[in-house]
DNA sequence: TTATTAATTTTGGTATACCTAAAAGTTAAT
DNA sequence: ATTAACTTTTAGGTATACCAAAATTAATAA
């Protein structure tokens, strides 16, 4: 198999599983890759030959030990790339995703090390995404999503989900960038959709928005 | 055709052929890319197709205006990577190759200029070789080969064919780096080695290393 | 000029990573 | 418990990019 698609694979499970907590199923990569489930299914049965994941057919997909090292690498090139690009090359943080995507695959652990190195080692990224170290260890959060969080609450934005340009460019608009505090004021009754208190400004949030990003509650 | 195939074909055959000057042939083609030639007369006849290439049966290959353009795009993104490898991030430049190797590949003109731009668009990269502008044009020099010198003359080490970390290294261990100023002091009758002197040392140089040492008269 | 050597192309074949359509299996709803 | 809806897998097929071996073509030397 080649490295590339391995590493597409293997980042996406680890993306899809929330830590290794939860068992990805083939739609679901299917989806997120944008190919063919048959396709997903040949896939994994390679992937477990190459013992990345355990694949239990008609079941869903975990990565193994091996797998989750690699996928926590690939994952750390992605998340210091972002953060290069925004915090020394200028790009704005809905830019950078589409970039490191490509970027990402470049092998050579000294070139990451050393752009962590003269980042400061950031241990989140742009997106408010944690960055694995060196060797792996990555903090994990106990951060909720906006669409679970209760009126009349005062929190802070701590990531998002969505790394598409548009939604990110929507963000931007209403101030809802990485570390702006929130007040949530009402959650509409027939629709779901939130309305908080942003830069004391009103702002209408959909359900489907309010999944997308993560908050900590103040 | 693959976009990184192509890119590797047509960055070769514009490396092999000087500045579209000479005519490419199969065979160094397969040496170059370590491919079998029965390969690359395939993969030829779909650059034809393509447009990128004039490619005549059993004579051989140049580069069309289209594939000039994006070979000329191809050799600013390896040489721009290397150069901010070596004066940005400091790395070593017997060691920059192989990994612009892959850099190369990255598609965003944007990322590539504000590289260019934070080196103060240099016209050389740390091996000598001229660095194509966002436009495609290329300084082209009149040095010489270190094997076309004559005794008693003077030299400056402008540039390198060969980019192999092997052969850095020892050059690196001779000082002759990239502006140092030598002496031809002979040539020997039996093998052709050149004796020159390099920071007032004597320095042995094997016909095939001055075959890939470039130098200007002084 | 002919023979020899070398380069190139043809032919037939492989592995990868996709695909569609149909079959089998799983889940949920009545 | 049976049907309906959805998911997953199987089976068969495509395009890419390579290969080895044989056939052809070109270049070189006797």
């Amino acid at each position: 198999m080649r490295t590339e698609t391995v590493e597409n694979y293997l980042k996406t499970i680890y993306n899809l599983s929330s830590d290794n907590t939860l068992v990805v199923t083939n739609q679901q990569l299917a989806d997120k890759l944008s190919i063919n489930p048959a396709s997903v299914t040949e896939a994994l049965r390679k992937l477990h030959e190459l013992k990345y994941v355990i694949y239990e057919k008609s079941y869903g997909t975990r990565l193994t030990t091996a797998g989750s090292k690699l996928a926590l690498g690939i994952v750390r090139r992605h998340r210091i790339w972002e953060t290069y690009l925004v915090k020394e090359l200028g790009f704005g943080w809905d830019e950078v995703h589409v970039i490191a995507e490509e970027l990402e695959h470049v092998q050579n652990d000294k070139l990451i090390n050393k752009l962590a190195e003269i980042l400061g080692n950031p241990v989140y990224d742009p997106h408010g995404d944690p960055i694995p170290d060196a060797k792996g260890k990555i903090l994990k959060s106990n951060f909720i999503k906006l669409s679970e969080t209760k009126p009349k609450g005062n929190y802070k934005v701590m990531g998002v989900i969505d790394h598409s340009t548009a939604f990110l460019k929507y963000l931007d608009k209403h101030q809802l960038i990485i570390g702006a505090t929130i007040t949530i004021k009402t959650i509409e009754e027939f629709d779901n959709s939130i309305i908080l208190i942003c830069q004391k400004k009103d702002v209408n949030i959909s359900p489907k928005a309010a999944e997308c990003i993560i908050v900590q509650a103040l």
